[in-house]
DNA sequence: CGGTTCATGTCGCAC
DNA sequence: GTGCGACGTGAACCG
């Protein structure tokens, strides 16, 4: 299930490669190669050594020395091998867009191939998790705050706690696991000002951002715009 | 420079590892193993066939059967090599936050090093791009439009292109390489509210948001606050 | 399939 | 170091 070659030169090295993705394998090479995407922008590599990782979903990453981003990569097309006399060619197209990466290997030291895991992982600690405290203790929002619907529409959005406060004012709570910036805030507002015009034009609305922390720009901008922020965890 | 084993068995894999990273490589190992992380969120994966690439900046990836993103990952910390009998133990700590990434290995079916590349990339096509091109033709803008500075500072923060009108109006370009959506109308709302506050209060300050494309809501959010929609290449 | 939002986003840059 | 916005963002979710 397992396969690898050590040095094993370009043609056997595209052979390789072919043969364990037609047997549905991941494909590693470690190799000196150049990149170049055309698409969506236009970015080009130097020969360097490199990783390539070539998925059974044919996503093709090209990793460097640092960084978790690959330095190059395809995903969503079509993926081809050629071996041209003393190169290795990975072709990647994709089909939608006009995107295209070409991956030229002038040496590869090193391949594997292996039957890779699938499996979805178990998570916490991210935005619907807060949902969840927010519901069963919605004085986190404020004193009073009674939670009706999660995800409610709105023309601009699902707001992700829509309630009514103490004094009967229609709340959009909005939740956010990590510090939070203007683009917040500004999410916040297009939902109270959507709700402001969708509801009675004598309905009240506040917006309350709930979130472990905020940034100064993101506090005025609530300020400015009447909302408010109540911090958590 | 590289180097290789196969089926090395735990303590061989851990030994080959940190002796690698001792020397300034990346290594790649294949092999079942289990992740889990914890930090600023929870998250884990069962046992499975995955690769685990260490590279030289102590960036460490899980990647599995699919996606350009890996399965789990650390960086920015220090990460430990341990064999104990017959696990090996990959712990990643984040020196800042409370990320802790471990992968725990049962089995090593491939290990690789090499000394990878640390090459910037050529690029283009991005959104400094586009500012060129509007700069050489300010009227992709508007007609008659005369751009003063870029980056612009306000307090909401800096305009990608400001200038003014023909009508001598104060104009507010905000770039975007992409189809954009509401974020990038609310982006441009906030700048250009901040300069009808910065400015004189007869001041008459006008936003245009230059991209390939808009989604609907976003040219409804426009709009509603009297900005408008310059479309581009 | 397109639109919107979440993410352990990551990454670069300026203050 | 923090804040802010771009990114070939990717990925899930929902109409």
């Amino acid at each position: 299930m397992t396969r690898a070659l050590s040095s094993p030169g370009i043609d056997r090295a595209a052979a390789f490669a072919s043969d364990a993705r037609g047997d549905g394998l991941a494909v590693s090479l470690v190799g000196e190669c150049a990149t170049t995407f055309e698409g969506r922008a236009e970015r080009s590599l130097p020969a360097g050594v490199r990783t390539l990782l070539w998925k059974p979903d044919d996503t093709v990453l090209v990793h460097g020395a640092t960084g978790r981003d690959p330095d190059a990569w395809a995903s969503g097309g079509s993926v081809a091998v050629e071996a041209t006399g003393d190169e290795l060619f990975v072709r990647c197209d994709s089909g939608d867009a006009a995107d295209a990466l070409t991956v030229r290997f002038t040496a590869v030291q090193h391949a594997a191939a292996f039957d890779p895991a699938d499996d979805d992982p178990e998570a916490s600690g991210t935005e619907a998790d807060l949902k969840e405290r927010v519901l069963a203790d919605p004085d986190i929002v404020e004193p009073g705050f009674q939670p009706r619907t999660t995800e409610r529409e709105t023309p601009a959005g699902p707001v992700d706690v829509y309630g009514r406060g103490r004094d009967g004012a229609v709340v959009a709570v909005e939740l956010k696991a990590r510090r939070v910036g203007p683009a917040a805030a500004s999410q916040l507002e297009r939902y109270v000002n959507a709700l402001r015009r969708d509801l009675h034009a004598d309905a009240d609305v506040r917006g309350v951002l709930v979130a472990p922390e905020i940034t100064e720009k993101a506090r005025r901008l609530l300020a400015a715009n009447g909302l408010s922020f109540s911090p958590v965890e």
